[in-house]
DNA sequence: GAAACAAGGTCGCTATTGCTGACCTTGTTC
DNA sequence: GAACAAGGTCAGCAATAGCGACCTTGTTTC
C-alpha cells in the first residue's frame, strides 16, 4: 500500500494522540476534516488500521505468564501445515503464531493465568494439535517494552 | 485486579465487538448505560483497557520482515541491564522486548522494510546498544495468528 | 433488625461528535 | 486547455458520549 505523507501524518497522530477527535486529527495533520475523514476512511477500508478499539492489557487481567513456544512439526507437506496452522489460531491462549525460518518450525506467544495454567493449556491444547513433534518452551520473566506503535 | 462477573462481560464484548456505542455495550452485557459506563471508567483508570484507539498493521504499511532477535548481553548487574532495558524501549523498530528465562536474556520483536533495512537496524541501533554481547536473529515466514483478544 | 454501604437502575440533559453531501478551488497531467 | 485528482469550504443532523442527581435493591455489619 502507498501511503504518502498526508497518511503518514495521519497515521502518526493516531498512534500517538489515540484520544484526537476527527477534527483535532485534521487540524494536527494540517488537513480540513473533510480529505481528512475520507483519508481515514480509506486506510480503515484497506485494512491498514482496524476499526477503533479498547486493547486490553493481559497482565492486568491476571495473566501472569506469558511464554514463546517453540514447535517442531512431524509432516511438512502443505495440507499438514495448514492443519497445524489452522488448529493453533483457535487457541485463545495463543496471542501470537509465526512460522519460522531454521531449527524450528513455529513460534507461538502464549499467555497463561498461572505456571500450573501454563502446564495445562500445553497438555490440554498445544500438544494435541495436529502435526505437532515436539514443544519447546521459554518462559519471559519481565515485559521491557510492548508497543502498538509502528514507526511511521 | 479483580474482574467480576459484569467486567468481564464488558471486556468480552469490546473484544469481539470493538464497535459498540455505550449504549449497545450496555444492553449486551446486560446491565443499564450508567453503571457500565461507570465500570467502563474503571477498567480504564485501573489500566485493564488502553483508551479507544485505532490500530495500525505493520504488514499492511510495509513492513514486510517481521523477527526474533535473542540477545545476550555482557553484565548482568542490574544497573546494566538497566541500562539496556531503557535503551532497547527507545528503539522504534524493537515492538515488542522481553527479558528470558534460559539461554538468551532478552528476547526482541524486530520490524523492518526489508532484510536490508533489518540488517540496518541490527547494525545501527541493536549491537549499539548498551551491555549487547550477541545478537541471534529468526526471521519469521508468515504470520499465522496475531491477535489482541485475551481469552477472558 | 436497624443502619450503613455498595451497586445497579432510572431519568434527563447538553455540548460534542461522527458522518455526510454538495459544491468550489487548486494543481497536475496529458 | 481539457480532464482529473485532491483538497477546501460550508452546512447540517442525528447519534453519542459523558455526565449528574436521585432512587431502589441487596448485602454486610453491628
Amino acid at each position: 500500500m502507498d501511503l504518502d505523507d498526508s497518511d503518514k501524518r495521519i497515521l502518526r497522530a493516531l498512534q500517538t494522540q489515540p484520544e484526537l477527535t476527527m477534527r483535532e486529527l485534521a487540524d494536527v495533520t494540517g488537513l480540513s476534516h473533510s480529505p481528512c475523514w475520507r483519508r481515514l476512511q480509506r486506510l480503515q477500508a484497506d485494512g491498514a488500521i482496524t476499526p477503533r478499539r479498547f486493547v486490553i492489557d493481559p497482565e492486568a487481567v491476571g495473566y501472569e505468564i506469558l511464554a514463546f513456544c517453540f514447535v517442531k512439526i512431524s509432516h511438512h507437506q502443505r495440507d499438514r501445515l495448514r492443519a497445524f496452522e489452522d488448529a493453533v489460531a483457535q487457541v485463545p491462549a495463543v496471542m501470537q503464531c509465526y512460522s519460522l525460518s531454521g531449527e524450528y518450525d513455529y513460534v507461538l506467544q502464549v499467555i497463561a493465568a498461572s505456571v500450573r495454567d501454563y502446564e495445562a493449556t500445553v497438555k490440554n491444547a498445544l500438544v494435541e494439535l495436529p502435526n505437532v513433534q515436539s514443544i519447546n518452551t521459554s518462559f519471559t520473566l519481565k515485559r521491557v517494552k510492548h508497543s502498538l506503535n509502528v514507526p511511521i
